[in-house]
DNA sequence: GCGCTTATATTGTCATACTTATTCGACTGT
DNA sequence: ACAGTCGAATAAGTATGACAATATAAGCGC
């Protein structure tokens, strides 16, 4: 059993690094991830049946607390019910909810397909563009300054880490400031976004890349600032279509 | 302690009937919703330490698995955080995972308040409107014939629970029809804004509402039909943003 | 007054026993 | 043969008590 070192699998690294949050803390989140992972790479396939109480527990050599503490939460996230005398069945896939971070952390773990990503940018297309424009009606002076300082800092990022650490907060800003609470509650999504999207190729090793991405951002900025609403909308469209493109671009490439 | 009839708080009833998902089966779930109503409603403010193990033990009168499991699952939604010797910390809302259905239930349980409302309309017109242009452009024909066959069910329904049933059945398709797993996933948001709204007012009840309505889902279904993502976009906008506008109409006119 | 150690409180983990719910199949009566 | 009932078997749910790990804070020696 892989324990502690087995989590790496796939661009696990940066993800843990960007993120913040250190996972790994205590066993039962070893045993969650590895049930989690297990079952987003459809290893138990939706509607199966994954083995009982007895059978998990000699495989992880836990006791029992820990695994049902691990199944509950799984059952939390929705990927699985549990029912007495039936076992605990994996629930179909529009159950579970993607927009929980570590649910998304598992897809990304086996290796970003471009349908997913793709996936993914149209649903901050939905989400963002309301978000900016939303802000441009709302914002404070503070926030429109915080966003300048932010872009300054993408400009000058001289590391991928850093560039993306910027940019997320970028993000992030433009969502508090469209006073929306759901919209500030989807930043997992835009982290493991811009994480994968520069996992596969980062900006700042290309310079061209990294002059349009920031111009793209400060246009956003500009119509927040402006209070213009919809070229913020706009704006906000381009800079994620580019960003995925690029990515998507990059794959090709890669597997032709 | 109030066990098993202590959950109708506020539209509890008709929001239990209408997601399916019956509540209340064991015991951890009792302590669950005690717990995360409390949190939600602020009477466990944001970065506060809620009472050790023992204590709730004490309160609750149940076994230290049940309790932890309850806890674990609430962690698992983004609630709450656990270090030993610190204690059990609320997280900062921002954290929290609002696109749980049952953190939204939680939400729903202390009255629906216009602006909570708001913020709701404001990410479905987001992520609805995408995923009706994505639908028009990747719909099946079998999708378009059930949409068609929705909306004649909606205009024929005789009983608000049956009108908000039809009327969820009908956004179900569209995010299905979208291809974009994430679209599917957010049936539990649509669910709660519909219940609420329905719960506020129901177009069952006033003849011209529901001509409305129906004509306006009507639109979307044609312009899928018609692959025109556009004319989508814009239907599905003023499908959300009129459903919201009479909600709110009628909370002002009973406030008054 | 500073740094190290130790006490203490709180969550994390373990092991085991018992309870409850649900299914399947055997049994019974017609 | 058939339908309904009852009971055994199985898996999850609950309970309990003990011990381990961890992080704060108090205390101690220097």
């Amino acid at each position: 059993m892989d324990r502690s070192g087995g989590r790496a699998r796939h661009s696990g690294d940066l993800i843990a690094i960007l993120s913040g949050r250190n996972r790994a803390r205590n066993l039962h989140s070893d045993v969650l991830w590895d049930l989690g992972f297990a079952i987003v790479s459809g290893q138990y396939p939706e509607g199966s049946i994954l083995p009982p109480d007895t059978e998990l527990l000699e495989r992880f050599r836990v006791s029992r607390t820990v695994l049902r503490e691990a199944l509950k939460t799984l059952a939390a996230k929705g990927l699985i019910e549990a029912r007495a005398r039936i076992g605990t069945r994996v629930l179909p896939r529009n159950r579970w909810n993607l927009f929980d971070s570590d649910v998304l952390a598992w897809h990304f773990e086996l290796g970003p397909e471009v349908s997913f990503l793709q996936s993914l940018a149209e649903v901050r297309i939905g989400i963002e563009i309301e978000a900016a424009a939303l802000a441009a009606e709302r914002r404070s002076d503070d926030q429109a300054v915080g966003l300048l300082a932010t872009i300054e800092l993408m400009a000058k990022a001289k590391t991928p880490e850093d560039f993306a650490r910027h940019d997320l907060d970028f993000h992030k800003t433009v969502a508090d400031a469209s006073g929306n609470p759901f919209m500030a509650s989807i930043s997992a999504l835009v982290e493991m976004a811009l994480t994968a999207a520069f996992t596969i190729s980062s900006p700042v090793n290309e310079p061209e890349a990294l002059t349009q991405t920031v111009a793209v951002h400060r246009a956003i900025a500009d119509a927040i600032l402006a209070r213009d609403a919809i070229a913020a909308r706009e704006a906000m469209r381009v800079a994620i279509a580019e960003g995925f493109a690029r990515a998507a671009g990059r794959m090709e490439a890669a597997n032709s």
